[in-house]
DNA sequence: TCTGGGGTCCTAGGACCC
DNA sequence: TCTGGGGTCCTAGGACCC
């Protein structure tokens, strides 16, 4: 009764330390972190750094006595060499000709279901990936995603780079039974340490736990990865998902106390989130700013806030947000707040059809005009007004009949009550 | 004094992921 | 002294409507 699928997931090895070795050949076998942002903390460990114990998340300045004794070598890191590369390892994969689905900047779920030798298949897969853009991965075959993902982890340690588990049974639980519940996709530190607490210490303590509890428990989600762990897809392949929020924001490298020094700051992220939006033709509904003061500071101000504001018309346009976002800061600024951290949402993103939105915006006004002018001229005839909101359309002069139409810039007919 | 039930939408916050 | 920057999904509760 079941339709049983094969999934796999491809994982690339310590992904940008291995972006970084492609370019710096001498950083192989040797313990190398990527830090984040400011050199921050650790986003990256080669297998070398991991066995130094050297934790995901951990600030530089604990790691620094490695670094200073010779034993690590840390990078600053270099996320538009990621992205790139990140984009060849997917192209790559994609030529295999399989559904897949991009889940990160170093994975992807791929839909073996009709593949004749799924083990075999990804073995080339792997090479391909190794030999055509040079980065090293490890691929879980399995029925579901979720037991994929902990397979890709097994993986790993094997030489060969691809595992496959067996179908649900009694030789998967043995499997299963050596596997920490904490290292289940779905179960982070907090459930994590309530299902130790409950005696659940495995994946297939987990596997064989009340399915109606951990719904009540952890809702969905948690009845979900109990499913998908027993073999049963809950989880489907999903492909290419359109954005549905961007977020710009950046930790200050020291205090800012200023409003002006804020804005500044806000402004730039708007700027960012807008060019993001524009190249993935999104456009947004809604725009948060938030501002943060330093949460690893016990005795630090709590001067954190943040402010949504609804567009009447979705937009990308940095002109504009950057006239909210300046309004928004104003408002959460205080004096006395010392901030470490700010940033912006862009939310509820619809389809940008119109790519010439900021086109218009610039060099069209005078059109918008000329268009706004025969408006009124068929209102005076008519009274009222059938307009076809095209993206033609969408110059600022035209915004208010906009508002009265579909919120979304589709194409349709709709009636405007007279203007002017 | 009695005081429905079902639906939607929105928001804030929590938990998780890489 | 120094602690990232993105995302997603789910839930509960309030407002509002009929």
């Amino acid at each position: 009764m079941e339709d049983r699928r094969t999934i796999a997931l491809v994982d690339c090895n310590s992904f940008y330390v291995s972006c970084e070795r492609l370019f710096e050949p001498k950083l192989s076998g040797k313990a190398v972190v990527v830090l984040s942002n400011n050199d921050g903390c650790v986003v990256a460990r080669s297998r070398e750094a991991k066995a130094l114990k050297i934790a995901m998340g951990v600030p530089f300045f604990q790691i620094k006595d490695h670094v200073d004794a010779g034993r690590l070598i840390a990078m600053s890191s270099n996320y538009t060499l990621y992205g790139d590369m990140s984009h060849r390892v997917m192209r790559t994969l994609s030529e295999l000709g399989f559904p897949q689905e991009v889940y990160s900047i170093d994975e992807c779920f791929l839909d073996l279901s009709d593949a004749v030798e799924p083990v075999a298949t990804m073995a080339e897969a792997r090479r391909r990936v190794a030999h055509d853009v040079g980065i090293p991965t490890s691929i879980g075959i399995a029925c579901t995603k979720t037991l994929a993902k902990l397979a890709s982890d097994l993986a790993k340690e094997h030489p060969a780079g691809v595992y496959a588990f067996p179908p649900p049974g009694p030789e998967l639980a043995k499997i299963l039974r050596n596997v920490p519940v904490i290292d289940v996709w779905g179960i982070g530190p907090r459930i994590g340490k309530v299902l130790l607490e409950l005696g659940v210490h495995t994946a297939l303590d987990l596997a064989r736990m009340n399915v109606h509890t951990m719904r009540e428990r952890y809702g969905i989600t948690g009845a979900r990865v109990v499913q998908e762990l027993r073999g049963v897809r809950c989880i489907e392949l999903e492909e290419v998902q359109p954005k549905q929020s961007i977020t710009s924001s950046r930790s200050f490298a020291g205090q800012v106390t200023e409003l002006d020094d804020l804005r500044a700051a806000v402004a730039s992220f708007v700027e960012r989130a807008c060019e993001k939006a524009r190249s993935g033709h999104r456009a947004a509904t809604a725009l948060t700013v938030f501002i943060e003061h330093n949460r690893f500071d016990p005795r630090a101000p709590d001067c954190s806030g943040a402010l949504t504001h609804h567009l009447s018309v979705p937009t990308n346009l940095t002109s504009e947000l950057m006239h909210y976002a300046s309004e928004m800061v104003r408002r959460l600024w205080r004096p006395g707040g010392r901030w470490k951290k700010a940033g912006v949402l862009l939310l509820g993103l619809v389809d940008d059809r119109s790519q010439q939105t900021s086109f218009l915006d610039q060099v069209d006004r005078e059109r918008g005009k000329a268009l706004a002018a025969a408006v009124d001229e068929i209102n005076n005839k008519h009274g009222r007004l059938v307009v076809r909101c095209a993206a033609t359309c969408l110059s600022k002069d035209w915004r208010p009949l906009m508002e009265r139409c579909s919120p979304r810039y589709t194409t349709r007919w709709d009636e405007v009550p007279k203007i002017g």
